[in-house]
DNA sequence: TCTGCTTTTGCGTTTTTCCGCAAGTTGATT
DNA sequence: AATCAACTTGCGGAAAAACGCAAAAGCAGA
């Protein structure tokens, strides 16, 4: 198991819950850093001193609250620190999974976990830093789905976004080319609206649409 | 806004995240209980000293950790502390938003504020203090759209959840009726389907199948 | 037991969604 | 400029959902 955890996250309450649930798996010495420029330097010190984390667990998206910043989010928290450790096992636990950057940190990081906040984040989280302390990897569920295809997910486009949050407002549909129509929004036909959620089916495993209000609902993309 | 307010929550992770939202809207004199007999002690002891609690936050369901507790639920607790002060404003803190449940605080004990834990409680926990301290009432939104209707909606049979945790599984509605029959399910005919979906979509204030499954989801209730 | 209400069920129609086909568009690559 | 792949769009038909109607079943209270 871990013996020296980072624990990046701005929000006290969260980082308070994170903590307590590592000590129901027996886990204490975990240090917690509230922006992303400490972290890096928490991480490089500890490198220098010959007694390196061997976990990080971060948030992606923090509080513009800090003058001196120059890292802004966990991403680029990420990618600074796989210069400098690339060993150091990282867990992602963030409440936006925009599917292009999961994407980005699984593929071009190699994050070891990624967990949506959420529904079951604390069964979550022990799952992933069990499987983790083994050398697996661990992607909560309904992320997991965005993997098992050949299509390219990177960028969902906001009008993809659109369309499913006018679903879940209760637009039917057939609807949708109108309310398009309406705010010029390009590339509203029917029959592309059709195509598009066929697309977002595949994407993210649906069969049925109201499965697909469902899992997006799930992940937190709306 | 409130002098001295209870919060009880066995989950410690969330009750310091209860906390540091209070103390954003300067609030600081919080007590908190993990249990519900103690809370009520409390709550008792502070009216024998004539200083009295003036706001409640209570969870509604509890670890069943301790020994000798008589009080098991945020339910029995509310109605135990109408009784010794009936003036006391509540705010219900809950992630288990199930129907009839709800229905009996605000309609039985007139509780001042239901939040259901998830997406934007934050928010939801601001807002809630606020309009409460002006003695107005607040539902988080997905649950107010339950009482916008003339059905008794405080019981939903768990077939009618079934429907919807099959729905939201990827199931066709017409699906539905052969999964029934398979597991002895009564009422299930694809007429009765629909006619239950209707009666839901009426239910939850949903237009769309799509919608219905993302208001449920956003409830908490599948 | 009778009465009135809700639920269940079937049937048939309308509406909506789903999807194949094909032609046109766009944008990136060679 | 040619090419290729992905996206858009329209048309039309198949599948599924939505819904009105009406009969039957179930159930609670007078």
């Amino acid at each position: 198991m871990f013996k020296k955890i980072l624990l990046v996250e701005d929000q006290q309450s969260i980082s308070k819950g994170l903590k307590s649930i590592l000590n129901d798996l027996d886990i204490y010495n975990v240090e917690t850093s509230d922006y992303c420029d400490n972290a890096l330097l928490k991480i490089k010190a500890s490198l220098a001193k010959k007694q390196p984390y061997d976990l990080l667990i971060t948030d992606l998206s923090f509080k513009d609250d800090y003058f001196l910043k120059t890292i802004g989010s966990g991403e680029e928290l990420i990618e600074q620190v796989k210069k400098i450790q690339p060993d150091l096992k990282i867990i992602v636990f963030s409440i936006q999974s925009k599917v292009g950057i999961v994407k980005k940190l699984v593929e071009d990081y190699a994050i070891d976990a990624f967990i949506s906040k959420g529904r079951r984040e604390s069964e979550d989280i022990k799952k992933a830093i069990q499987l983790v302390s083994k050398g697996k990897k661990y992607y909560s569920n309904s992320i997991l789905t965005l993997f098992n295809n050949s299509r390219n997910i990177s960028q969902l486009s906001t009008s993809d976004t659109l369309i499913l949050k006018l679903l879940a407002s209760g637009l039917k549909q057939k609807q949708i080319p109108e309310h398009f129509k309406k705010n010029n929004i390009p590339s509203g036909s029917k029959r592309s609206i059709e195509y598009r959620l066929q697309e977002l089916k595949i994407m993210f495993g649906a069969e049925t649409l109201p499965q697909l209000i469902g899992i997006v609902k799930d992940i937190g993309l709306i």
